[in-house]
DNA sequence: TAGTTAATGCAACATTGTTGCAAAAGTAAT
DNA sequence: ATTACTTTTGCAACAATGTTGCATTAACTA
């Protein structure tokens, strides 16, 4: 019976992709807290929180992956909304409400999407 | 006035990712090669078929960037397609004929599309 | 055929992510 | 508060992927 536990570094890496409004890489978050921990603790703390279901990952369309907050899996866990990826300011935001429809060929079978709309975002264009 | 050559590897690279009906990745562009060329050209000279329009890079759900050639561009160099990942044989396969829609919010301004979607392909599904 | 310069090979390096293991820290029971 | 148990952490080492500088090789041009 093996039960999480709260500390010091899960708790700050926690509150700091809640409290961002766009998605934050490995490195970002590293630079964020300062030397609070290891590089090595990020990855595992990101990896307990990806299966909390706290929040998930997006692979930017430059490779870089970053880490978002589900703010609208509260209800049923989903991620069927495109992301927006600013080659300008190279920030990454969930537009939550916007949701592509498409017709595939037959015998695929969908489990997930994957969408990044690379452009500017309203800051910047 | 730097004009591009014809060379062995750049000339197998090429027809490699042409004739294949699957986006391939470096490393499975370099195990087919054999030894043809050093790792460090194999990228050489993908960037440069990329300059050249002759492919276009996706970069997987799972972060591997995989090349395909751009087979519908022939007219306009567009990349408005889905890409299927299949995640029992890992292939990735460009859905040319899908284009999907969505509406976006107001100052947006989109530049290219990365849509990709994890699944089964019809082979392992 | 000789000269020019693009392309290559090699070494070194950077970044990102993973794994094993001992030490540290959180949790629950006493 | 102390103890015992187990999760989490830090460190070191490693792997995969991609980049850069530079001397050498080879493709094109005159």
């Amino acid at each position: 019976m093996k039960s999480a536990r709260t500390t010091t570094a899960k708790t700050e890496i926690q509150e700091l992709i809640i409290s961002s409004s766009v998605a934050l890489s490995h490195s970002e978050i590293q630079k964020s807290l300062e030397g609070l921990c290891d590089r090595v603790s990020i990855y595992r703390v990101l990896e307990r929180l990806m299966e909390e279901g706290v929040i998930h990952k997006i692979v930017n369309v430059d490779g870089v992956v970053k880490n978002a907050w589900c703010h609208s899996c509260s209800a049923k866990h989903c991620h069927n909304h495109i992301h927006f990826s600013c080659q300008k300011c190279k920030v990454v935001t969930c537009l939550d409400n916007v949701e592509p429809s498409f017709k595939l060929p037959k015998n695929y079978k969908v489990s997930e999407m994957n969408f990044t709309l690379p452009g500017l975002c309203p800051q910047c264009s």
